[in-house]
DNA sequence: CGCCAACTTGATGGCTGTCAAGTCAGGTGG
DNA sequence: CCACCTGACTTGACAGCCATCAAGTTGGCG
C-alpha cells in the first residue's frame, strides 16, 4: 500500500491483538455493541442477520483477508451474527484507536472507503443473485465465486470443501436446503461438478461458468 | 455534527458544485470513471446494475439526504447506473477533495464511516427480503419502508406518488411487473391500500406491518 | 456401536413467471 | 380541440419452478 516504515509500525501496532476461534464459535451477535473491526487471518465465517419473526438469512462467508463487523460501524450496535464455519483466526482491530490512525495515514483512510466500497458492490451482486436468477444459475454463480476466492488464495481452484451445510447454502442463496441438495445432484448427473458432502470438484468449468449467464439475447 | 465554525466553513466549500437533473437523465453509468460522490439535495433517484447478458436489477431508490456513487470508490469505476426519476438536484462532492478533507476533520471522517456502513446494513435488509420473503410480503415491506421514508422527509407517511414503474418496483423486489400489478391489485381488494396508477394511500397500516412478518412462530 | 445432524430423494402443490389481450393516461401533431 | 399513439398498467389463462412434506440414508462423534 505503499506506506513509510514508520507507518507500517502503527499499523502493527493496531492488530496486535489476536483471537482465536473455534468452529461454531460466535465473533458477535447481533445487538452487541461494536468497539471492533475483524480481518480473517484464517479460516473461515459465516455472517447471518435475523428477521423478527425468526427466520434467518445468510449474508455472506468471509475468507482469510476478509473483513468483519463493518455492519456495527453505522449504529453502535451490530447488525448481524458472525460465526466461524471452521477453527479460525482473527485479528482484533479497535474500531476508535483505527480510525486515529486513519486520520494520519491518508494511504488507511483511502484503503477503508475501498474495502466498504466493494462489500457495497459484493452485496448488490447478491441482490443481483437473488433478484434475477434461477436456481440452477445461483448455485453455479456460488460455486464459481468460491472457486475464484480459493484459486486467489493458493488453494485449488477446482476442488474444496464446503464448510457451511446446505442449509446456510440455500440461506444465502435464497432456496431451501432440498432444492440445494437437489441441484448438486443435478450439476453431478450432468458431469459438470462431483460432489461427496462437503467435498466439491469441479469437473467441468466451461459449462459451470455458462451456467450463470445462460440467456444471451 | 459537532464541528467547529472553520470546519463548517471547509464543508460548505467542497459541496459548492450543484447539479440539476431532469426526470431520466443519468448521474453515472456503470463503466464510468468515478470522480465525485452525489448528495441527493431534492428529488428522487434510482441505482441499477446490469448483468452481462442484459438482465438488469435495480439496487436502490434515492431520496433527499441520501448519497449516490459510493459503488464506485472501490474500483476507481461505477459499478451501476444511476438515474432521476424526476426533475433533482443534486451536491457534487469531489471525492479526492472530500478524502483530503476528511482527514482534517475527524467528524467527516466518522460520518462517511457511518454512511457506509448504513449502506450495508441497508443492502442486506434488501438481501433478506429477497432471499426470504414472498411476493405480497415484499410489496408491504417496500410500501412501509417507502412511507417511513417519506414521513422522515415532512411527507405524507400515508400517501404518495410512486416515481418509478411496477417494473423497477418488480425488478428492485424479485418479482415481474405483472405480479407487482396483481398484488397492488389485491392489497387494494383487501382494503390495506388504494392505488390509482403511480398514486398510493396506506388505508389500513396495522394490516399492512402485518403483512411484513406473517408468520410469528 | 448407536445416535443425531446433515443430507438425499420422491411426490405433490402452490406461488409466481410467462404469454396474451386488452385498458388507461399523457403527450403530440393536425 | 380532438384524434392518435405510445408506454405503462391491468387482468386472465396456463405452466413450471421451487417449496413443502415425507421418508429414508449417510457420516461423524461420543
Amino acid at each position: 500500500m505503499g506506506l513509510s516504515q514508520t507507518d507500517l509500525d502503527k499499523v502493527d501496532g493496531l492488530v496486535q491483538v489476536r483471537r482465536s476461534v473455534k468452529r461454531g464459535d460466535h465473533v458477535f451477535r447481533s445487538g452487541e455493541s461494536f468497539h471492533a473491526l475483524y480481518a480473517v487471518r484464517a479460516g473461515f465465517f459465516m455472517t447471518s442477520s435475523l428477521t423478527e419473526d425468526g427466520r434467518d438469512q445468510v449474508t455472506g462467508f468471509q475468507m482469510a483477508g476478509e473483513l468483519l463487523g463493518m455492519d456495527g460501524i453505522g449504529s453502535g450496535k451490530h447488525a448481524c451474527d458472525a460465526v466461524a464455519l471452521e477453527d479460525s483466526e482473527l485479528c482484533v482491530i479497535p474500531f476508535p484507536t483505527f480510525e486515529e490512525l486513519s486520520l494520519q495515514i491518508p494511504a488507511l483512510q483511502q484503503h477503508m472507503h475501498r474495502v466498504m466500497s466493494r462489500e457495497i458492490v459484493r452485496d448488490h451482486g447478491v441482490m443481483m443473485l437473488l433478484g434475477s436468477m434461477r436456481a440452477e444459475e445461483r448455485l453455479a454463480a456460488f460455486l464459481m465465486n468460491l472457486s475464484q476466492r480459493y484459486s486467489a488464495r493458493g488453494f485449488s481452484a477446482n476442488e474444496f470443501i464446503l464448510r457451511m451445510t446446505r442449509e446456510a447454502i440455500g440461506s444465502y442463496l435464497g432456496l431451501k436446503l432440498e432444492t440445494v441438495s437437489r441441484l448438486f445432484s443435478k450439476l453431478q448427473e450432468d458431469g459438470i461438478i462431483t460432489v461427496n458432502q462437503k467435498r466439491v470438484s469441479i469437473t467441468n468449468v466451461a459449462r459451470l461458468r455458462s451456467l450463470v449467464n445462460p440467456r444471451p439475447y
